[in-house]
DNA sequence: AGCGATTGCGCAAGCGCTTGCACTAACGTG
DNA sequence: CACGTTAGTGCAAGCGCTTGCGCAATCGCT
């Protein structure tokens, strides 16, 4: 393996000024990097991370921290968040949050703490008190996609406003009766999103004048097979049955719209779905649905944690709390309710 | 931050001591090293990993390359692979290889030349010859899932038997006319899988006397919507439309599937599908299916790597080739071809 | 009891870089 | 033209660990 030195000897200059020319840290003369860099790239050299690190205290590589990967929603996060830095020559260094809590603590206690990366990234983790504490006490920046935290910069959409909106909409098209379903209980510990696009819902609702009922609500596991069996739930289990549902995530309205098939009962001429994320599927089942851009999240956070690292001329200190956009996509899931029964006080039999 | 000189008079003994203790390597008396555990967890001391990478040559991080994120596959094996590494206290740092030219190129140039990683796994990538020598240059072991190489071990399913055997449980319900999904070129220079799934399903007509035709053949792209385009192709454009549909991955099965429904092809009566993968989708859409346990891919993934890293007395050298398992899952999306037409020579009208 | 083997521990020399400081040379200024 | 600045470079001291080697103590065997 070709080392600094090498490079150094074949450049005809010393070793601090070849980790200056290459580092672009420090004064070189543009002739001197320019030999620098020809012998490095001639010599197929390529600076040691572990050797550079310790000497430097930067890693040139950032941590990110998921609660799960194989929903769509966090995959695609990631991936906005990988072309980004591996554009800004970033590794990333993937945490993996389990369920498992002895697995958890290592991770906080040990894994984040042996100072591998320069910054984390905590996507959509509602983290404990002691876990938060941990992440601070690494000593370095910490940027969160969803919710704020006093001690560190977040991106978020206003997932009560997203909740608000996708229920409007519903609300708009003349339906009364709108269930909901959203996260089981160990859901919402991971990231509360889901309780905050309930809170939306629920606002919207009674901003309408129409009173939230429990008996609305189905718990799930933000998948498909999740999303059909709460539906299944909600579309026979009650006398009265909802004309719409909102979904807490695409897939879960996928899979509300599969069950409702099943069921004969069509979409949107019986019954209205809205979803959130924007996700694939979305197009393919012309599904109504909040897009969030997870991929633009993804980017927008790695962006703010280089900024937070290599505080530019132009961006200085990223602010601290970004609200990030929604929009409301309307497809072919949602449709005014079947009869022409604009708020009746009571249904009349 | 509290280093290791610190433990060390803690615990009233030498640095080395500590290192050894809490590494393991070297011999240490049960006492002390009690005695070294209870100081560094009473001090929060964890090892500084560049430090140690620096010094040992070893940085318990594995690399992971995938082509992408998104699709269900690559992230269920991304999360095999982060669980079980976690457990063994490793790392995992995150390549995802760009379609960009220069990007990629900086991929295997720099990022994974830093040294910065013990070993890697590259899933599902088909490598240019320049860049397997250099992912080979890299001088650490490489693990492929997909696809033999000489100098990397591998795990791979046998997917020209997949292809053979979608299409001979097609064939054997009876279907005679079966359209294959399969990848367009850019996919194929990615991961190589489609073609050989394609090269089965051939195999298998032709077994069963049936002449593949290149019509029956589309090309796409793995996604939902990709799938359901070329199935409009297939189920409008020919005279004589194909009573099946062998898809090379769950997401264009479905996405067939969607398309039949709306162009009022019963499945399976009028139309049977078959998918390839295990996806979540698969139960809800009762599809049939190959699966190919994704999850169980990425961890044996990750327990042949640290097998070739840490050679146990049980488990010594793994295998250069593994063959992973597949199993045909039978769902109501396949059954026999509508009309009773045993291979009709020519269609009567 | 005697002797080689083994165990347990410390010393100190690195691992391959980065960077503060010192130094020289070239520059701008009055 | 003398002097303070600034630019460009090298020297060498680390960064925080690991590990080969050496030594002493203990063990196992005859």
């Amino acid at each position: 393996m070709v080392g600094i030195d090498e490079v150094a000897r074949a450049a005809g200059v010393s070793t601090a000024t070849v980790s200056r020319a290459l580092s672009g840290r420090g004064r070189v003369s543009a002739a001197t990097r320019m030999r620098v860099e020809q012998a490095a790239d001639r010599l197929g050299y390529v600076v040691q991370a572990s050797a550079s690190s310790l000497a430097s205290g930067r890693t040139r590589s950032i941590g990110v921290l998921l609660p799960l990967l194989d929903p769509w929603f966090f995959s695609t996060v990631l991936g906005g968040i990988a072309d980004s830095l591996a554009q800004r020559g970033y590794d990333i260094t993937l945490y993996v949050l389990s369920h498992d809590p002895a697995a958890r603590a290592a991770m906080f206690g040990t894994f984040l703490r042996r100072r591998r990366v320069d910054a984390v990234i905590a996507v959509s983790i509602d983290l404990a008190e002691a876990e938060s504490e941990a992440l601070v006490g690494v000593g370095v920046p910490v940027v969160r996609i969803g919710g704020a935290h006093p001690h560190m910069t977040s991106l978020a959409v206003d997932d009560e406003a997203v909740g608000a909106l996708a229920s409007s909409h519903l609300l708009q098209l003349g339906h009364r009766i709108i269930a909901h379903i959203g996260a089981l209980p160990q859901f919402d510990s991971d990231f509360r999103v889901p309780s905050q696009r309930r809170r939306g819902y629920e606002r919207a609702l009674r901003d309408a004048g129409v009173a939230p009922e429990n008996e609305l609500f189905e718990a799930s596991d933000f998948t498909i097979a999740g999303g059909a069996a709460a539906a299944t739930r909600l579309l026979t289990e009650r006398t009265e049955r909802p004309t719409a549902i909102f979904a807490a995530s695409d897939e879960m309205a996928v899979g509300a719209m599969l069950t409702a098939r099943e069921l004969g009962i069509r979409v949107p001429e019986d019954l209205s779905v809205v979803g959130v994320d924007g996700h694939e599927l979305g197009a393919s089942f012309r599904l109504t649905s909040i897009d969030q851009f997870p991929r633009e999240q993804g980017v927008r956070a790695a962006e703010t944690v280089l900024d937070l690292l290599e505080p530019g001329p132009t961006t200085d200190a990223p602010p601290p709390h970004t609200v990030l956009p929604f929009e409301l996509v309307v497809r072919a899931s949602t449709a005014p309710p079947p009869a022409a029964l604009p708020t009746p006080p009571d249904p009349p039999a």
